[in-house]
DNA sequence: CCTGGAGTTGTCCTA
DNA sequence: TTAGGACAACTCCAG
């Protein structure tokens, strides 16, 4: 008998999941994998929260399946040698899977297609992670954007709201019930970190709180994008014509993944060659304060403490704390992009990379260099009671919190200079 | 090819 | 107190 795989990689839901309803249409029965992948696995701890979160939702998949008879495989090792495995050990006519536009992943599926295609296995991968994917919005001349501005407004007037997958029957899948590997056995042990629910209806505030860090108003999407728990046809199929401003983040996130995919350098580089010469300080101890929310301007020590202990930061810190290391440290931005990449738990290559360029000055449509932010200022506007830093500075005010690690004015006209003399 | 308007999220100084 | 311009030009993009 012949069998159809679908392939779950970052899209770790049942519904509205496009591969997974393509797939069973498909003639044959459907068996779903998911391969813990030991390449990515041997970079992170074994409590990394999000690898908690991968394998809850997956229980969460392979439950319901097994209440049709069916499951989940879940596998662990290198991808390219699990499928020569699974090339031997079942009939496959197809693999399913939904389009990943990060590097790994592109050099990944592109070696893994061509392994299918030597044993006459059809590899299909579909487009399910965004509304408009890389050369779907260009300019007239087909050259990819730059500029966030004129993206979006193409991005806007080509829209239609999307059709969202019809529920499907169960019947399709393969009838074979694995157990699933316990946590441990993966290698992991759990965390104290966890994923938080998300939370459409907060999505109506969006504009109004984006910019007030202790307003606990964030929709908490952000993992469950990164994950596909949820599918953003779904997100925007929900949202109304006020929500504007929460759809431009959802552009935004479609602007860095384009970017990504059409100017793959500036995973290493600077997007702008201008800037190469800037030279940054990056003093280790200096990194150490800033990691440890120990720099002594509490808004960017509130947002570090927040993302240490929780894998979260408001939107809004996120700049400050960044802008921080960038301008008044002068440590390269590679270095926190790395910092936050280890730490966050909506992680994401393109958005992570594109606001640590955009907060450097180095990306496209990037801050101007000498937008330098004033964490003082940002306090005053943004935390005017405190209450945001006094929560997760609990020695606020006492002895034992520190003097600012760097003067302000002397930072920021260091920067400038900085700047001045490495730019070309 | 030329042209003109515009560009996520600020801060500081001066009048 | 507050409003406006400087910061520094450059590149992008549509017409």
């Amino acid at each position: 008998m012949k069998l159809t795989i679908h392939w779950f990689r970052r899209d770790l839901r049942l519904a509205d999941n496009t591969a997974l309803s393509e797939a069973l249409e498909s003639k044959n029965n459907v068996l779903p994998i998911f391969i813990f992948d030991e390449e990515i696995l041997s970079e992170l701890r074994d409590d990394d929260p999000r690898v908690n979160f991968i394998y809850d939702s997956l229980k969460l998949i392979d439950q319901k399946l097994k209440e049709h008879n069916s499951s989940v495989l879940c596998l662990k090792g290198k991808p390219f040698e699990i499928w020569k495995k699974l090339i031997q050990n079942y009939s496959i006519e197809s693999v399913y899977t939904n389009k990943d536009y990060e590097p790994y992943a592109k050099e990944r599926d592109l070696k893994i297609k061509a392994l299918l295609k030597a044993h006459g296995i059809e590899f299909l991968s579909f487009k399910d992670q965004v509304i408009y994917e890389e050369q779907e919005i260009v300019k007239n001349d087909g050259s990819p954007y730059t500029m966030f501005t004129p993206y979006k407004n193409k991005w806007l007037r080509l829209f239609t709201c999307p059709d969202t997958k019809p529920p499907f029957s169960f019947i399709n899948f393969y009838k074979v019930t694995f157990q699933m590997p316990s946590l441990e056995e993966i290698g992991f042990q759990s965390s104290n970190i966890r994923v938080r629910n998300y939370d459409l209806l907060k999505v109506d505030d969006y504009a109004e709180n984006r910019d007030l860090p202790i307003n606990d108003s964030t929709s908490y999407l952000g993992p469950h994008l990164r994950f596909g728990t949820i599918s953003v046809r779904h997100i925007i199929s929900q949202l109304k014509p006020q929500n504007d401003v929460f759809l431009s983040e959802l552009i935004w996130r479609e602007f860095f993944i384009q970017i990504l995919h059409n100017y793959p350098h500036v995973v290493h580089q600077n997007f702008r060659s201008k800037y190469d010469g800037v030279e940054w300080l990056n003093n280790n101890s200096d990194f150490e304060k800033w990691c440890n929310g120990r720099t002594g301007y509490p808004m960017v020590d509130a947002g570090m403490r927040q993302l240490n202990e929780t894998g979260y930061m408001h939107n809004r810190v996120r700049m400050i704390t960044a802008g921080f290391l960038c301008k008044h440290l002068l440590i390269d931005w590679r270095w926190g992009e790395a910092y936050f990449a280890k730490k966050l738990l909506d992680y994401e290559l393109s958005s992570n990379n594109g606001n640590w360029q955009w907060a450097a000055g180095t990306g496209c449509d990037a801050a101007p260099y000498f937008r330098i932010f004033n964490p003082m200022e940002q306090l005053k506007k943004f935390d005017k009671d405190k209450s945001y830093i006094k929560k997760w500075i609990t020695e606020y005010g006492s002895d034992a919190y520190p003097e600012p690690m760097v003067e302000h004015t002397f930072a920021r006209s260091r920067a400038l200079k900085a700047y001045q003399i490495g730019m070309n």
